[in-house]
RNA sequence: GCCGAUGUAGCUCAGUUGGCAGAGCAGCUGAUUUGUAAUCAGCCGGUCGGGGGUUCGAGUCCCUCCAUCGGCUCCA
């Protein structure tokens, strides 16, 4: 006999060689039908892998991540079972679970598979999971598992093979179908109940650029077809808080194909709600004690040259331009910190000045790659809200930390409740890409683990996603489709200090090097307004949004005192604008409504008489009737709510 | 940049085997004077993404370029 230790602590005795299915019986039937994989002592396995010794067992289910993520694994084996049988000669890449659902990366040979013959596919899938087909596990040796593959002519699962160490090989077969696969798999296809194949697209083989590129099917399944129309329905909402479409719908910003792809042209509403964003963090980096410094828009190529980003990104940049007689080539700026550099060199300081902390938004040009560009979140020409610091060494941990409380405190005010701080370090193995010693890397990185560590951050570390520089602090949002992207961020940097050569005075009278701290609390302008789209679907809090008030008089009749309110608004700086259509009052309501305007004013026979006005709630309807005064101070008590 | 898809009025979308470019909303004008999510009528609005080709004739077929969308790669 073993003992199983269930989650709550109880210990019970089985058979040795009892399967976790044979122990799921045991407690329930329900459970049994339910359980999809299972976690012995920490690893997660097929549910017929036999157990002999004491261990730990948590049975998973569709309720737990790594139970969703077995059943989507199966199901990706079964999508490529029904590809195979389909397209004889297709050959199979990799096939892992993703966050939602599952790929398999395939090559179709000279076939182009389109969007037309998924449903086929969906169908076979159906065909084979409804003859419940067990997922069959074969340890193999690594000559035999070459051979079978070779004989196959796959040629991806033979090089999957050859970096694989032998005795540790498996395969799974369901069907006629089998597959290199380390697993855990279902037991049989009987939990996987609604399929949705749901796009197409390319991927190189192993993430290569220089490889070919296989056909990439995403799909998900579920283990009832109400959940799948549920996720298809969420997918269609996530649509409507596109920030291209709101941006569009609410005239914050648009795109034009002559000034250019990638480059945003902010319109009047998108322009003051930058604005209001911008003085926000003015305001708390004033308290922070940052100086506001501005630089130019282009930079001589030899600023480029000493920073190193020049021989890193000048390729790939937008062309040096030359000026006519001297030949001089100057760069669009594709980041400030050269410029804040020489900005420090402008006069030498004494120790006694640091942390010297400048802030600017600087608007900056990359050429991105055509294909990357979208929407607000990656563009061409964009503004950050840059500001580098400049401190003794002693002095980084805690600036650091000053930095996290302003993105927390950012954060916190915009409610984006569920981001990532990830931790961004050099890859210890390509030191290929990256300038400055080991030495400084070391301390770079220490200073940020810590840093992070000392805040009570949870962190994500991510090796080789530095940059080249130094390492990072990012902080990563999803979008309403679930795409993270990187918002704020917090470098250390040594190298760049010695490349400019920038120095202090220190108390012992002798020339120090400073250490230096890159940092965008809110990454760019662009990119942060077009996530906050997608998180408000539109409905920006109210000390944001671009109107905050619309007044609707009931009837022409109305319409003096209606104006009359507006100037009151007005003078107490509160965003007003008024709908003086000889429209039915509904129909303002409606299209104030769907503004997503917070606040609308009724006013018609009643408050004129009573001088009062109704108030009506975007989203939520009628609040009653109030005094002007009550109104003004109602709005600005919210207002300060929202800030505090 | 790569793979695939898409591109018709400001927006959402019709448009038959190639045969006179349409609707709703928005906008403008007028009527109506309205009480908490759509009043009625009329009008305006298009180089069918650009260019080239096939054809008596192209929104429709072919080529090419551009832009957009979903991914991949990249992201200072």
């Amino acid at each position: 006999m073993i003992n199983i230790t269930l989650p709550d602590n109880t210990v019970k005795q089985y058979p040795k060689g009892s399967t976790s299915l044979d122990i799921a019986k045991s407690i329930s039937e329900g459970l049994a039908r339910s359980v999809l994989a299972a976690k012995v002592n920490s690893e997660v396995v097929d549910l017929l892998r036999p157990i002999n010794s004491d261990s730990t067992l948590q049975l998973l289910t569709w309720n737990d991540d790594e139970g969703k993520a077995t059943m989507w694994h199966s199901s990706a084996h079964i999508m490529a079972e029904a590809i195979a049988e389909l397209f004889p000669g297709a050959k199979f890449g990799i096939g892992p679970d993703i966050e939602n659902g599952f790929y398999y990366d395939i090559d179709f040979g000279d076939h182009v598979l389109t969007q037309e013959e998924l449903p086929a596919i969906e169908n076979k899938m159906k065909e084979l999971v409804k003859q419940k087909q067990t997922f069959n596990r074969k340890e193999v040796s690594k000559a035999d598992a070459i051979a079978y593959f070779k004989d196959k002519q796959d040629e991806y699962k033979v090089e999957l093979l050859e970096e694989l160490e032998d005795g540790n090989i498996t395969f799974y077969q369901t069907g006629n179908f089998v597959d290199l696969c380390r697993g855990p798999h279902l037991v049989d296809t009987s939990p996987i109940k609604a399929i949705k194949l749901l796009n197409i697209a390319g991927a190189y083989w192993r993430g290569d650029e220089n490889n070919k590129m296989l056909t990439r099917i995403y799909g998900i399944t579920f283990p009832k077809q109400k959940e799948l129309d549920e996720y298809l329905k969420l997918l269609e909402e996530a649509k409507l808080r596109d920030h291209r479409r709101l941006g569009k719908e609410m005239e914050l910003f648009a795109f034009s194909q002559k000034v250019g792809q990638g480059l945003p042209l902010w319109l009047p509403k998108g322009a003051e709600l930058r604005e209001r964003l911008e003085n926000f963090l003015r305001k708390i980096q004033k308290k922070a004690g940052y100086q506001p410094v501005i630089s130019p828009h282009i930079g001589n190529v030899e600023l480029y040259k000493t920073s190193g980003h020049f021989q890193k990104y000048g390729k790939d940049s937008f062309q040096p331009i030359t000026t006519p007689i001297e030949g001089e080539a100057f760069m669009l700026k594709p980041m400030n910190c050269p410029h804040h550099c020489e900005i420090y060199k402008a006069k030498p300081h004494s120790y006694k000045e640091l942390p010297i902390r400048y802030a600017e938004f600087g608007t900056v040009y990359r050429y991105e790659q055509s294909g990357e560009l979208h929407g607000l979140t990656r563009v061409r020409g964009f503004t950050q809200d840059d500001s580098h610091i400049f401190c003794q060494p002693e002095q980084l941990k805690d600036e650091f930390k000053g930095v996290i409380d302003i993105v927390l405190h950012i954060f916190k005010t915009l409610d984006f409740k569920n981001y990532t701080a990830q931790i961004s370090l050099r890859d210890p193995d390509d030191k290929t890409k990256y300038i400055g010693s080991d030495e400084n890397w070391q301390k770079a990185e220490q200073a940020i683990i810590e840093a992070a560590e000392e805040k009570g951050l949870k962190t994500k570390v991510e090796v080789g996603e530095a940059a080249f520089y130094g390492p990072k602090l990012d902080f990563m949002v999803k979008d309403a489709l679930g795409r993270s992207w990187q918002l704020g961020t917090i470098q250390v940097d040594y190298n760049l200090p010695e490349r400019f050569e920038l120095e202090y005075i220190g108390s012992d009278n002798q020339k120090h090097r400073p250490v230096m701290i890159h940092r965008a609390p809110f990454g760019s302008m662009e990119r942060f307004v077009a996530i906050l789209l997608e998180h408000t679907a539109g409905k920006f809090p109210l000390w944001l949004t671009p109107t905050q008030v619309i007044i609707l008089p009931i009837s022409e009749k109305y319409n003096d005192y209606a104006n009359m309110i507006e100037n009151e608004l007005n003078e107490q700086n509160i965003r007003v604008s008024i709908d003086l259509r000889s429209e039915k009052t509904g129909k303002k309501i409606r299209d104030a409504e769907l503004a997503k305007i917070p606040f609308m004013i009724i006013v018609g026979e009643k408050e004129e008489n009573e001088k009062t006005v109704s108030v009506r709630k975007q989203g939520e309807g009628d609040m009653g009737t109030m005094s002007v005064n009550e109104f003004v101070s109602f709005i600005n008590n919210e207002i300060s709510k929202q800030l505090e």
